[in-house]
DNA sequence: CTTGAAGTTGACGTTAACGTTAATGGTAAA
DNA sequence: TTTACCATTAACGTTAACGTCAACTTCAAG
């Protein structure tokens, strides 16, 4: 059984994501997607893909550019053989969780401090309100 | 009395924030910065500054770009006067603050994410060695 | 006085991440 | 067969965020 997953074209996924073909296009350029080809030499997609562009616009969200993007897509991406690579992977991916929770600490300090401020503002609008009367 | 803050030159900050003189006359440029100047048309810095630095750096960690950015100083730095403007202000200010909750929370699900692939390395780490011996 | 370090304002260069356009190919419908 | 649409590659254009360089000015030190 050749196992027919369901495909999608280029102009599919950009529908899909709401990017345009270029980027898609891009994006196999610089070696975050390789998709198969068929005998007409067009693109074919799978859900393969389609994880891949999920993690790329998570990753942009965060400030990460595509060049760090392609290191987090290989620990995600590549089921690692033999031992010793095995173990760099979890090295290399330990250190990456603890960016994100660095990041994370970070904006829950950026948080507290504009509740801080909103606070701060909340209290003169009180105050003008009881003078108002 | 008329307050003698200390005051830094443009390559003090430099120096301080490990960034080039041309970032922080770009950051001028752009109406990041609005340093006061000496009579003979120096940039003159104070702690004011340096707080604004920080914000920007703190921003641009998390994908914010330099409008963005300018957007939260303004929040930030606006004494509000009048009663409708404060108001405004609070309000706007709500709005960034729930946008700072929810990029928190897609970090904490992608650190979930990557922690469980990790865990399911290292199991197969273990059962590695397990053969091994 | 001049030399050197630090400042100033243009103005042009650079890189990442695409946008846009041109030239062309495959194929299904009219 | 022609039209229409979707695809392809190649190549040049664009924007943000600076880097770099040139041509000054200021000022303190020697």
């Amino acid at each position: 059984m050749v196992s027919k997953e369901k495909t999608y074209s280029i102009s599919d996924l950009a529908l899909q994501f709401d990017i345009s073909t270029r980027t898609i296009r891009y994006y196999e350029e610089i070696g975050l997607l390789a998709p198969k080809r068929s005998n007409n030499g067009r693109r074919i997609f799978t859900r393969k893909e389609k994880t891949r562009l999920q993690l790329i616009f998570r990753g942009k969200k965060y400030g990460f550019n595509l060049e760090e993007i392609r290191e987090m897509i290989q620990l995600f991406d590549q089921d690692p053989t033999g031992k010793r690579q095995l173990e760099k992977t979890i090295e290399y991916g330990q250190e990456k969780v603890e960016e994100v929770t660095q990041r994370i600490d970070e904006l829950v300090l950026i948080r507290t401090e504009m509740e801080r401020l909103l606070d701060d503002f909340q209290e003169q609008l009180i105050t003008w309100e009881d003078e108002e009367e």
